[in-house]
DNA sequence: AGATGATCATCC
DNA sequence: GGATGATCATCT
């Protein structure tokens, strides 16, 4: 297991150093397997990149780079450079959340630095010979920070209210809440429409590809000028 | 085609 | 069950 980067510059040299290379070639490296597609390993380009990077954490609610305060995530886009996935952020609480703060929340606080790494991952091409890209460092801007608080504030009151039935995935311009969860049958507490406790898919935080392809519009501007 | 709702593996 | 890592697969 690798040690943690200690600086950013740390951090952004092992980023270089695995830019350009396939899943497979990184894999390799680190002996491991490649699963033969992500069917039953869903998180596996994630894990392989933690773990060439030296993040730590593992299953733990924390941030990965602990010491730098840096969440790494891989971002699955097509050869245009647009994601193809929606990006988990963390999950929703459902109970006890009146007079919770977007400030103090937990979307906040785990979006105020993200280190990006785009991984070239449409379908159609074989899980190892999925090339790695460059990654970058983000913060929200004011705009950003405004937009998503927003749409936190709106998916928040419908919780706290005994809404969350009506929330769907088009709720939130640019995060939205949606199921999260092993399967149907996994149910936790929530608020129903009367106020009464009820059982209820557990939610996550996700944001939606509009967000993240404007993140890497941003980055692409700035990165050829 | 793109997004929504559903699901998979693992650790504690 | 709830947290981590996400993508799958169906619907629109």
């Amino acid at each position: 297991m690798p040690t943690p980067p200690k600086t950013i510059e740390d951090l952004m040299a092992r980023c270089n150093a695995i830019a350009g290379l396939t899943l497979g070639q990184l894999a390799s490296s680190l002996e491991q397997a490649v699963p033969k597609n992500l069917l039953k390993d869903k998180g596996w380009v994630g894990q392989l990149i933690e773990h060439a990077l030296g993040a730590t954490g593992g299953s733990q609610a924390v941030v990965d780079f602990a010491d730098l305060g840096i969440e790494l995530k891989t971002l699955p886009i097509n050869q245009q450079g647009k994601p193809l996935e929606s990006t988990y952020v963390c999950v929703a609480p459902l109970t006890g959340v009146t007079g919770l703060e977007w400030q103090n929340s937990w979307v906040c606080e785990k979006l105020r630095h993200i280190l990006w790494l785009p991984v070239l991952a449409e379908r159609q091409i074989p899980l190892a010979e999925r090339v790695i890209g460059n990654a970058f460092l983000w913060q929200p801007n004011s705009a950003q920070q405004q937009a998503l608080q927003q749409d936190w504030e709106e998916l928040m009151e419908l919780i706290s209210l005994g809404g969350i039935a009506d929330i769907r995935g088009a709720t939130g311009k640019y995060l939205q809440l949606r199921p999260k969860a092993a399967n149907s049958k996994a149910l936790t507490d929530a608020i129903g429409s009367q106020g009464q406790p009820i059982r209820t898919l557990p939610r996550g935080f996700y944001l939606k590809t509009n967000f993240t392809a404007a993140i890497l519009q941003q980055q692409f501007s700035l990165s050829v000028e």
